[in-house]
DNA sequence: GATGATATATAAGAATGTTATATATGCTTC
DNA sequence: GAAGCATATATAACATTCTTATATATCATC
């Protein structure tokens, strides 16, 4: 991990975008593929990501639906069609902030 | 401004980096530099700057001096030698992050 | 004399993240 | 069969950090 608190207001981006790749997944499932993609840089803790997964929910960008695998239960996350539109929308958000700060940094 | 959200977290890397290319500097002028190199995307707010400035200076990474100019009080930060070690280390550790970010997000 | 740019700073409140904890299954190892 | 680890969801207490509002003050311009 390179460092924890610049992960601050970009969870919300990783998860919108995270579920617009994928028709539906489930919260452990996101913390390993976040870690994958990163190739270990980044590791989403629960107490973060399961609040933020509500909050989406709330605001009527995620639904929810939790089935039965394995004899365990699995809660499974997909996006509206509100989400979607919100998902392309704050991913380029993403970018161009990233963008406008590299020209600060460098 | 893109997104407001997305500065959470790189306040302290902004104000570590102007200090690094800049001898001294005061609070009103980073905002000012900050929206300018930006393109006007980015701007501070002082209710985050300054305690980010205080806070700094209590680590021992930043120390300050206030100067009469235009008799006017004007406070100028400035780094100190750990600040310079600081400075660098968490910039690339901002890019560090943002290249493991854009490994999920793309 | 009102407005706007310059200039620093604090306080209340909101948002969001960390750490600890609870619960539970299934698999592997001792 | 007990212990430990990976899998799986979730909440609570706490800490941090940002937003918004507010206070104060000078100088230049209209």
């Amino acid at each position: 991990m390179t460092s924890k608190e610049l992960i601050k207001g970009t969870l919300r981006v990783i998860v919108l975008k995270l579920l617009a790749e994928n028709r539906r997944m489930y919260g452990y499932e996101m913390t390993q593929r976040v870690k994958d993609l990163s190739g270990d840089e980044i590791e989403l803790t629960f107490g973060a990501l399961y609040p933020t997964l509500h909050k989406l929910e709330a605001e009527g960008l995620v639904t929810s639906k939790t089935m039965m695998v394995d004899n365990r239960a699995r809660k499974y996350y997909s996006l509206t069609s509100a989400g979607d539109a919100s998902a392309s929308k704050e991913v380029k958000g993403y970018f161009d902030f990233t963008k406008a700060l590299s020209l600060v940094l460098k």
